[in-house]
DNA sequence: TAGTCAAGCAAGCACTTGCTTGGTAAGATC
DNA sequence: GATCTTACCAAGCAAGTGCTTGCTTGACTA
């Protein structure tokens, strides 16, 4: 209510067509998406959540895309490739593994908790289970690409005498310390994504 | 559909009152309710999902519980109870502060991983944002109190020379690690709750 | 100038949702 | 034996829910 007069009697301008800002309106709604299903849940987010978001009317989002479940499954993959991205670089850099770690460590988590990627981050890590099947597999392949950049630093790091173990099971604390921060983190807080890879590693690596 | 037959006009003994069992059906609706907003999430669980689970009438539990969120505080705060007891009795142990650690990462674990806590537990972990305010405040403020269980034995140990810093992050990256786990422990995968719990000390401890 | 097309809107359909209401059968209590 | 209480059920209401349909409009194109 009080959205949309039918049709404004003596407006001159037929509406500004509010030009630049960003081209496209389908990846405005994904990026609509992603922070209401991490402020809410997918389930508790309505197709009418999102469009008003984007100001559309409800049925709108279906003509860019063919079902609420596409939406999620666009976020998530989003998502995944963003963080994949993000640690592929400092990943495939030269330093040492130590300092490699870390870097790793620091660029997770600026995607996890910075203002760009936590929407869609949080959607992946929270809400893929409402995936079907088959999107749901597909998030699976590309999450363990991911932990093998992880599994990989982890092996030089052992080799090094950094860590005493590079199982699994170590991967897997790791990913949890940080995915957790999440849950945790605040971002009037004092503490940076920086800050708290330094800590981790420094928890995690003898010297 | 084919659930009850309105009047059985023969039958003599007017339904078996099938005693024993479990005595209170509304903890059976705490039960049921915490598999199923483990398995759905709360948002995409229906009071229909729950009754049928416990075979009422969908309109049946708000006998027990005044709204789903009632239903939802319940489960919470049931949870958290649970994990607190279950690892309180580890921390009031007398044993070195390296065994009483890992008895209680045992125990955190035995629920979050566990057939009787699992449901629960991760209901308090993943679903507390839907409850209102007040309830949400609530766990918090149960949450803070078991946090503090484990901030004393990380004294301890740094006291001990076990662990090199004791600050609240090491407790919220310990937290992550032992959270995340639900993620991805599978039941019928080779590891115990007990296996972890001590790789994850052999993981955080130096020696 | 007519035709095409991308990007939407208005309206609404079929269904689901949490929750309410009036009733009722079996015990417990007086 | 009369009343009260417990624990439900049958029915349904009002508000949403995802999604579809037919249409419009402004920008481009033949």
């Amino acid at each position: 209510m009080a959205r949309v007069v039918k049709k404004a009697p003596v407006s001159v301008s037929p509406e500004p067509t509010f030009q630049g800002e960003e081209t496209n309106r389908r990846s405005e709604l994904v990026r609509a998406a992603g922070r209401l299903f991490r402020e809410k849940g997918y389930s508790a987010t309505t197709i009418r959540d999102i469009a008003d978001a984007v100001n559309m009317r409800s049925g709108s989002p279906f003509y860019h895309f063919k079902s609420k479940q596409d939406i999620l499954r666009t976020v998530a993959l989003d998502g995944i490739a963003t963080i994949h991205a993000a640690v592929a670089k400092p990943a495939a850099s030269n330093k040492a593994p130590r300092a490699r770690f870390e870097a790793m460590l620091t660029a997770h988590l600026n995607v996890l908790l910075g203002d760009e990627g936590r929407d869609i981050a949080a959607t992946l890590l929270h809400e893929s289970r409402h995936l079907d099947a088959e999107a749901q597999d597909e998030v699976i392949r590309l999450k363990d690409a991911y932990e093998g950049l992880w599994q990989a630093v982890l092996k030089e790091l052992k080799t090094d005498g950094a860590l005493t173990d590079d199982s699994a099971l170590t991967r897997l604390f790791l990913m949890g310390a940080m995915n957790w921060t999440t849950q945790w983190y605040r971002h009037d807080g004092g503490r940076s994504p920086r800050q708290i890879a330094r800590q981790l590693a420094k928890l995690l690596l003898r010297d």
